[in-house]
DNA sequence: TAGTGGTCTAGACCACTCG
DNA sequence: GAGTGGTCTAGACCACTAA
């Protein structure tokens, strides 16, 4: 038997299907233009609509169709770049960032961030919720958490919720000298407040970066920020201006 | 009308189905311990076996399953954190690290890549493709792009192809002086031939990561390296040991 | 060869958007 | 109310793995 078999392999027909609606979006439509509805394309190319799915979630999760149920599938523009390279001591909040606050409140963390804060998995933390906009679109939610050893005079503050005591916490946030932060990036799929947030629904991928902020040798605060992975190159350093949209396309063998 | 609806939110079978499973897995299963099959759990579940397969892709893409063709569903391990950290003036390759050198050809670059160098879209650069390996895993495949025109010197390299010509391109690579380097994550979709290399099938959910390297103001070389999304937490800088890997929990309203 | 996950079908109904 | 994408079903067959 040869090692390998070159037209053996029956590519599933959701695959073939992917790669001939990407060529078809490349030549044959423009950014924002929709698309003929699932049934229709399914019909035209002879499959089942499932199957037809599956090869539109593809290209969804590349960045490349926009679905909206109720309207119709749209072509996507290239992915937003959205910086999140910070400097090394500067807390979340600290100047006129593209953040706006939404709320806070004073909670137990979920147990794996209760984890990196080394707290009780009981006990109630600071937690402000904030959200990115970017040439007006919700890219970003946030949460940051902050224990209220790290920054004893968060228990002062009185407003009692809303962007209001969120502003509050953040204010007071910045005073303890920030020794340094590291950063993390993972796949995720979005919660359902967070989707409610993204205008996305829920089971939406999304790229959850984590943040450990030290003070004093100690984390003194986590954030978690999920931005919306079909329309967010998340980019470091002064890489704002690349223009990485679309896939490569296949490459021949040496 | 009341602000928030509580009850009125019919929750889709899968979403509902991806918590309950969730929940088990925290509890009732251990590391690398094998679910029953879909047809099974469907059947317990009361459930189609294609809702069940929505719920298990969730919980793939999240990183706490690991499914296999022909053997079954598995209780995934924590993703591994993957460093992507460089220091700014440093060229891949340049010393031992965890990359392989696979190969390197002649061949004109896709067509975003030839964009972000700035050169004509049938110009033939220099490529080579290495793999990532950590804890005796693939976990992400890479493709180095370097016009002629950046190293004069890689044209008189004599080794056909194979990794010998990898690592003397890598190695001519390091002779002109780096100014710097910037970065970007995004998601993707594995190609075919990235797939193979990192034991997954086509399709499957990538981190992609775009650096540039800058020599002399002008981008003299462009890396497109692809991370296994489900066992993979990219980390930047000292963060090496965050272990976030669960999901936060449902939060509740204020 | 038995058992697993992967692909595919042809329907049905639901939730949402918009004219 | 018409049209869209989202969810769900109950099957079928295929590709792969391992005993």
């Amino acid at each position: 038997m040869g090692t390998t078999q070159l037209g053996t392999v029956p590519e599933p027909k959701y695959w073939h299907l992917r790669t001939v609606l990407a060529e078809a979006l490349d030549t044959e439509f423009a950014v924002g233009e929709i698309l003929p509805n699932e049934r229709e394309l399914a019909a035209r190319f002879g499959v089942a609509r499932a199957t037809l799915r599956q090869a539109l979630e593809q290209l969804e999760l590349e960045g490349r169709l926009q679905r909206r149920r109720g309207v119709g599938t749209t072509v996507a523009p290239p992915r937003l770049g959205v910086d999140v390279s910070t400097p090394t001591h500067v807390w979340p909040g600290a100047d006129q960032d593209a953040w706006q606050p939404r709320d806070c409140v004073l909670a137990p963390a979920p147990a794996p961030v209760a984890r990196l804060l080394e707290t009780a998995a009981d006990e109630a933390v600071h937690t402000v919720r904030r959200v990115r906009v970017t040439h007006g679109q919700s890219v970003a939610a946030e949460l940051i958490y902050v224990p209220s050893a790290s920054v004893p005079e968060l228990s002062a503050i009185d407003a009692p919720s809303g962007p209001a005591r969120a502003r509050s916490v953040l204010r007071e946030l910045r005073r303890p000298a920030l020794d340094g932060q590291d950063r993390a990036v993972e796949l995720g799929s979005a919660r359902a407040d967070d989707a409610k947030e993204l205008d996305r629904l829920p089971g939406a991928p999304v790229l959850v970066v984590t943040t450990r902020y030290a003070v004093a040798g100690r984390i003194a605060a986590v954030s978690v920020a999920t931005y919306r992975a079909d329309t967010c190159r998340l980019t470091f350093g002064e890489s704002g201006d690349l223009e990485i949209s679309d896939q490569p396309q296949e490459r021949r063998a040496s």
